[in-house]
DNA sequence: ACGCTCTCCTGGCCGC
DNA sequence: TGCGGCCAGGAGAGCG
């Protein structure tokens, strides 16, 4: 997916074309994405008006005056703004048709993605309520991922990808920042002190804003809502480049699975 | 509570 | 060129 610089990316490209509109029609194109879709949705959202458009964690949130249309892009979602009369393709799930036109268009090949309505504030909902804080708060720190680390076993990879400690860091920024820190991915995270984790915190904050900067990461499936690639792809120092000279030392990049996810580092600058 | 695995879905790529 | 197997940015569910 889509982790979080690419879907601040696509919040801060759609934001601005859509909001204040006036939604006239909702079509769905498939009966499920992650979860069966609520045919509901088609009798709520038409007639109202898009106010906010903002990201908590992965998650888009769409407020209207009557309830929130929560979204998440899933593995290989993706969100354009397209007029409503362009041919749609294949993997074209659902359109949000504005009364002036302009059609919201989700594409989600693996279908991985999420469509919800609630007419409770969205932060509370089940999917959101257990959500960690931002990686880019200031509540997010060394101190932070220090105390909430003691006596974990889980290697510090998994770790700093369980949402619920902190939400936005997916598996190629996790390889990202662990290596900008230089620790190794498989040390337990109990086992990790209060100036590596200050170390880890920063990175995780830097590298999220330089790839938001650039738009994202295109590996394949994302796209920006103009239909750009993102551009962080060439800044990624380790991920997907098993077998490659390290930037730093030269040696070869390695690759293992941790909890299920490829992983990627340098033995060297990773201890 | 924790840590681990499986699972949803489609497509692209690799090796035979 | 076709086919099987494997892999892919997420994360909830269910297990011990």
């Amino acid at each position: 997916m889509p982790e979080l610089p690419e879907v601040e990316t696509t919040c801060r490209g759609i934001a601005p074309l859509i909001t204040g509109k006036t939604i006239a029609q909702l079509v769905l194109r498939t009966d499920k994405l992650r979860w069966p879709l609520d045919q509901g949705l088609c009798l709520h959202l038409p007639g109202q008006r898009i106010l906010s458009v903002e990201r908590r964690a992965k998650y888009l949130l769409l407020g209207t005056a009557q309830g929130s249309l929560i979204l998440h892009l899933g593995m290989s979602g993706s969100l354009r703004v397209v007029p409503a009369e362009t041919t749609e393709n294949k993997h074209d799930h659902v359109d949000l048709i504005f009364t002036g036109g302009e059609c919201l268009r989700f594409t989600d090949p693996r279908k991985f993605g999420a469509l919800l309505w609630t007419e409770e504030d969205p932060l509370l909902h089940p999917l959101l309520a257990q959500l960690g804080p931002e990686p880019l708060a200031e509540e997010f720190n060394g101190r932070y991922l220090y105390q909430a680390s003691r006596g974990r076993k889980i290697a510090v990879k998994p770790f700093v990808m369980d949402q619920k400690l902190v939400v936005g860091v997916g598996n190629i920024y996790a390889s990202e920042a662990l290596f900008a820190a230089g620790i190794d991915p498989r040390l337990a995270a109990g086992r990790i002190g209060r100036r590596r984790y200050q170390r880890l915190a920063e990175e995780i904050k830097r590298v999220l804003g330089l790839a938001i900067a650039a738009g994202g990461t295109t590996i394949s499936d994302f796209f920006q809502s103009d239909g750009k690639p993102g551009y962080f792809k060439q800044q990624l120092q380790v991920y997907g480049r098993a077998g490659e000279p390290c930037p730093h030392c030269q040696s070869q990049i390695k690759s293992l699975r941790l909890g299920q996810r490829s992983t990627y580092y340098c033995s060297r600058c990773q201890r």
